[in-house]
DNA sequence: AATGCCGATGTTATCGATAACATTTCGGAG
DNA sequence: CTCCGAAATGTTATCGATAACATCGGCATT
């Protein structure tokens, strides 16, 4: 209303409620031992004030904020992305505001500075989507009382972590096209330090091997399409190529065009497997068959990881696995 | 070191370096009137102790942490995130922390409830990245004295804001294919109540008018490529066409699409260009003539505005323009 | 009826910084 | 050599919440 004057504190309602700043703490932190009639009181000065709690103010005196920070390399790729946006609406859902880290890269200075940052702001938790290994090492700047949960980061490490079951996606793709006929499969890695591409080569591997089929030397790229492309320029031109499975749908989207050019034809000559499913993947030329991963999911279950620590500081160190889906459109149906 | 113990306080650098707290306090906000050698003492004490000042303290008797707020929605489209990204870049430099908060609509309730945890939070200031009119009416829960830069917002409000120059990218997408020698241009639009939409259709209608060229109906669209597909399966059935401008990069893939199943070629029967360039556009089939946002360079301009709003609160309603770049490529070629 | 305990509430201390005011120090003018 | 004003520094109050302890009734127990 009056915008000049100050928002309205705790004594105010106290007052105009008749009662103590305490009771009226107490109802705001649902203690129990506050008669409902009070508590009734109270709740109605409180919306008549339109009264809300200072946050520094409690931050201060608990030594803890209502804020949880994420640390994340380029938020720009589809997969950072969609996490960070499904992370935030989940934890503004649980009462917290999310406070956004990027760095360019994830060596220890850089991580060990965004983390600074956060630890300045008293945040009460603290998410690292770590998909490098360097990542990790930076763990050791982290306080052992905060509590923290990984994404995407080393499942050996023993820390609370939340994964997409890399593996079992990479699996699910290279046996699709084997069982579409193709005598071996080929594949277009991501950077080989991030663990999600580790898992997706492992997964590629062991599924070849298990078939007995003969295991194609590795192509390891970045993330980006351009890298697709040039990858594919060289597929192209190799007869023997006749599946090809990429870490994720941009590399694909490359590796598309560099067939189309070279008028290779998918599915008819090649097929082709991506991973994310990003929105666009089923208007690709020709609809890319592709592996879901559910970042909602993962999101939510780093969340509920999150507030387990801040509830009892006993360590719980889960490690939550989430399944992902085979998606199959034209660029790779199931029989060729 | 000893992690167990608290972390140092100003009283405690105050005891090493033999001053009291208020000098620290001063040193710290390079205050004048502090004698240089001082200075030096308290700096050294700082170092060793591996102090960092409680920004909730701060917050508390200031009234305003170093937090600035950012209203987002879906923050998973290239253009949102991308702007996020670089924000939070260009904060961190500054020594702010980001907040972000998403919403899932722009209707007044959402962004009223969002604006409001970040008023809890007691943010310094508040970035509004508002394509829609609906947005730009929630304004009214902002109170007065909270800088804010609106992002995409309403240029007619006269509120601080950002923008790239929608209408003269619309025109000169418009402009190159004109200069192509197409006849007319057809336009796939986005949501007709963002403002980039709106901007958009306003530069590609106004160049058709200047040229004299018939001005075909508005298909308007989301922005995905799905609906990109189902228009471009409609303009693929019309022979007249030979010109399309989308409103977004992933329109244009969706269309690029459906012309290639109805075997009409691009660039050869149709040219099409897009809006945006996300990365991967050089890699679609065909490479996409596209129009290129410099969201780095919004990102940087709108925090620039902001801290100006939060050193003197003299209101300064700048608004920035950024120009926006036409990127040829083989979509649409320079001539037919 | 006295005792004791517990539920409900109030009082005071505290977190760690900045703001406002008080005091000391120091250099130069008279 | 004294005095004055500005520079340098110190003291105390304050922000708005929670924590810890204090108090006050009433009800069950003996």
């Amino acid at each position: 209303m009056d915008k000049g004057s100050r928002s309205p504190a705790m004594t105010d309602v106290a007052r105009l409620a008749g009662v103590s700043h305490q009771t009226v703490s107490r109802v705001l932190n649902d203690h129990p031992n506050v008669k409902e009639q009070t508590r009734i009181r109270v709740r109605a000065a409180i919306a008549e004030l339109g009264y809300r709690p200072n946050r520094a103010a409690r931050a201060l005196v608990t030594g803890r904020s209502q804020l949880i920070g994420v640390v994340a390399r380029n938020s720009t790729l589809f997969g950072p992305a969609t996490m960070l946006s499904e992370f935030e609406q989940a934890a503004a859902d649980a009462g917290f505001a999310v406070s956004v880290g990027s760095v360019r890269e994830l060596d220890r200075s850089s991580i060990s500075a965004v983390v600074d940052r956060h630890l300045d702001q008293r945040v009460a938790g603290l998410v690292v989507i770590a998909n490098t290994a360097s990542a990790t090492e930076a763990l050791a700047e982290i306080p052992e009382d905060l509590p923290v949960v990984f994404i995407d980061g080393d499942p050996s490490s023993g820390r609370p972590l939340v994964t997409v079951d890399q593996v079992a996606g990479a699996r699910a793709a290279t046996r699709h096209l084997l069982d579409a006929g193709h005598e071996t499969v080929w594949h277009v890695s991501g950077p080989t330090d991030w663990f999600d591409s580790a898992g997706r080569i492992q997964g590629w591997r062991q599924t070849l091997e298990e078939a007995g089929a003969e295991v194609p030397p590795l192509l390891s790229a970045d993330w980006s399409a351009a890298e697709g492309y040039r990858t594919g320029q060289m597929l192209a031109r190799m007869p023997e190529v006749t599946a090809i499975f990429t870490a994720n749908d941009h590399l694909a989207l490359g590796i598309l065009r560099a067939l189309h050019e070279r008028g290779r034809r998918v599915p008819h000559d090649v097929s082709v497997v991506g991973f994310d499913d990003v929105p666009e993947a089923a208007y690709f030329i020709p609809p890319l068959t592709t592996v879901r991963q559910a970042f909602g999911d993962v999101a939510r279950a780093a969340l509920s990881l999150l507030l387990g620590q801040m509830r009892d500081d006993s360590g719980t160190a889960d490690q939550i696995v989430v399944p992902p889906q085979l998606i199959v459109r034209e660029s790779a149906p199931r029989r060729i």
